[in-house]
RNA sequence: CGGGGCGUAGCGUAGCCCGGUUAUCGCGCCACAUUUGGGAUGUGGAGGUCGCAAGUUCGAAUCUUGCCGCCCCGACCA
């Protein structure tokens, strides 16, 4: 790769962490990899979480918890799995500490050390599958409709904010079926509550595909998956969704009697979406002034700001905000009334663009002898002045359009940064000028598709559900292709 | 784990190459006043193990060695 691309990669990550500190998102932490979810973060998370909760809750499934901890045998069980996740394991070997006796501070007592290692999760299709063993006898039991709010470990070499700490908060859905077909159903349908949270929510278009055999989550049959663009050209894949076979129910002898009292494997899903997605939504939407955050996710969706000199001009703002405040939380739209003498109007104008935002409404004594408010939007930075009576209407409008019109620049943006590539000179120059997804013929096998990243750092970030067969040759090898398939640098 | 950069007040930094008064500047913080329609101004004030340790030296933020930590790029990955 040139030195510039290297360069301008390294601008987007300062620009990145700037931003996420600097709205308030988030902290680095003095542990290694890991972060601090600040409140103005994690009260973000919590209305994703809220809303993807939701979804679950409609598709049928309920919530449960299973323990951090996972006994090391059990990891070992599937051998594909322990394969992937082998090398980032946080693991616990002793459960005391004692004074050191040569010295000051306190020492791991060698006395204490575990039989059996216990490993901090990464994921928790085992310890999940070794408790179903016990819950599953007969189709009656079937489906289990199971999800986790956890959070797991993943002792990654290198890490960035949401995108990639050690610890990261997620859900993890885990799923046992009767039928193969009904596992397949259940991973597409879950693939699609994620597409249109990314899409609805989120006002981030994805692509909704299939993983390749190198890219495939380890266990899996098949591993589905959003990918977004982001902001930088690069991909970011935002959720996966798993057919697990009966992999897992192998490897833990989980077995049911069917209709007709013949023992079969249940058929296995497992699907998940972290706290990456606020990473997602990060590179997705916003720009030099800070972040712009979707209004049906933002966690203020109006601020309103006070101008004014004195405290009896003061007091006759505050009469006008408090019903304009009772107006807004009558139609469910969160407000908050920035008062705070210590800080100017300019002041807080930066502060909650930076923050993301989507509307604020200035409010001075000015406007009240005109009975209007200035209303500004963040999305496009507009501002404009609007009549006081029916405000709180108009403002429940407009955080629909600016949702809308948030939506629509991305997949603009997403749209225009697909493109088709049919050599390899093509295909490279695509990369490095252009970046985004590119549409390209790949001759199918594992060991084409390793020597394309290694050339180029590019990966097959999916094959599009319902992909149209095109008959083609191999970018690379010159072989025959019945598909192209999506490439792109990613995160 | 390889390559690069960095570590000085809450944050961002100058000084380091070429050792020498009381460690620079900006933001922030505290007090008061004037201000308030796009990150206010003035005056006064508080705040420092110069990442840690050892060494060289009359003298170390500055030189040497070792260690620790962080960021970026790579390999690995959601």
């Amino acid at each position: 790769m040139s030195k510039e691309i290297t360069s301008r990669e390294a601008d987007y990550s300062q620009w990145y962490n700037d931003l996420i500190l600097k709205a308030g998102l988030a902290d680095y932490s003095d542990v290694r990899g890991c972060m601090v979810i600040k409140p103005y973060g994690f009260a973000l998370w919590e209305n994703m979480r809220d809303q993807l909760d939701k979804r679950f809750k409609e598709t049928g499934h309920q919530n449960a918890y299973f323990p951090l901890f996972i006994p090391k045998s059990f990891l070992s069980k599937e051998a594909a799995h322990v394969e992937g996740f082998a090398k980032e394991c946080a693991v616990v070997t002793h459960y005391r500490l004692m004074n050191d006796p040569n010295g000051k501070g306190i020492i791991v007592d060698p006395e204490a050390k575990l039989e059996e290692e216990l490993i901090v999760r990464p994921t928790s299709e085992t310890i999940i599958w070794n408790t179903y063993k016990t819950w599953v006898q007969s189709y009656r039991d079937l489906p289990l409709l199971i999800n986790q709010w956890a959070n797991v470990v993943r002792w990654e070499m290198r890490t960035r904010l949401f995108l990639r700490t050690t610890e990261f908060l997620w859900q993890e859905g885990h799923t046992a079926h009767a039928t193969a077909q009904e596992a397949i159903d259940e991973t597409i349908q879950m693939l699609n509550v994620y597409a249109e949270f990314a899409e609805e929510w989120m006002a981030m278009p994805v692509i909704k595909g299939i993983k390749s055999i190198n890219e495939r989550f380890a266990g899996a049959e098949d591993t589905y998956c959003i990918e977004a663009l982001m902001q930088d050209g690069k991909a970011l894949q935002a959720g996966t969704s798993h057919f697990l076979g009966q992999n897992f129910a192998k490897a833990f002898d989980v077995k049911f009697s069917d209709k007709e009292n013949k023992l079969d494997y249940v058929w296995a899903t497992s699907w998940g979406v972290s706290t990456r997605l606020i990473g997602a939504l990060v590179m997705a939407h916003s720009d030099d002034d800070g972040l712009i955050l979707p209004p049906k996710l933002a966690p203020i969706q109006v601020v309103i700001v006070p101008i004014y000199k004195g405290a009896d001009q003061k007091a006759a703002i505050d009469e006008k905000v408090k019903t304009l405040m009772e107006n807004l939380k009558a139609l469910n739209i969160s407000v908050k009334y920035d008062d705070d003498d210590s800080r100017r109007p300019g002041w807080k104008f930066a502060e909650y663009e930076m923050k993301g935002v989507p509307v604020r409404v200035a409010i001075g004594t000015r406007d009240l002898e005109n009975n209007v408010v200035e209303v500004a939007r963040r999305d496009n930075k507009t501002k404009e002045t609007i009549s006081i009576d029916g405000l709180a209407t108009s403002i429940q409008v407009l955080l629909h359009d600016i949702q809308e019109n948030i939506y629509n620049r991305a997949k603009t943006y997403r749209d225009e940064n697909i493109r088709k590539a049919d050599t390899w000179d093509e295909f490279m120059k695509l990369l490095d000028e252009k970046g985004g997804f590119i549409s390209a013929h790949w001759d199918g096998t594992a060991e084409t598709e390793d020597k394309i990243k290694e050339l180029s750092k590019a990966t097959i970030r999916c094959i599009l559900l319902d992909n149209p067969k095109e008959e083609g040759a191999c970018i690379l090898t010159g072989k025959p292709s019945s598909e192209r398939v999506l490439f792109a640098r990613a995160y």
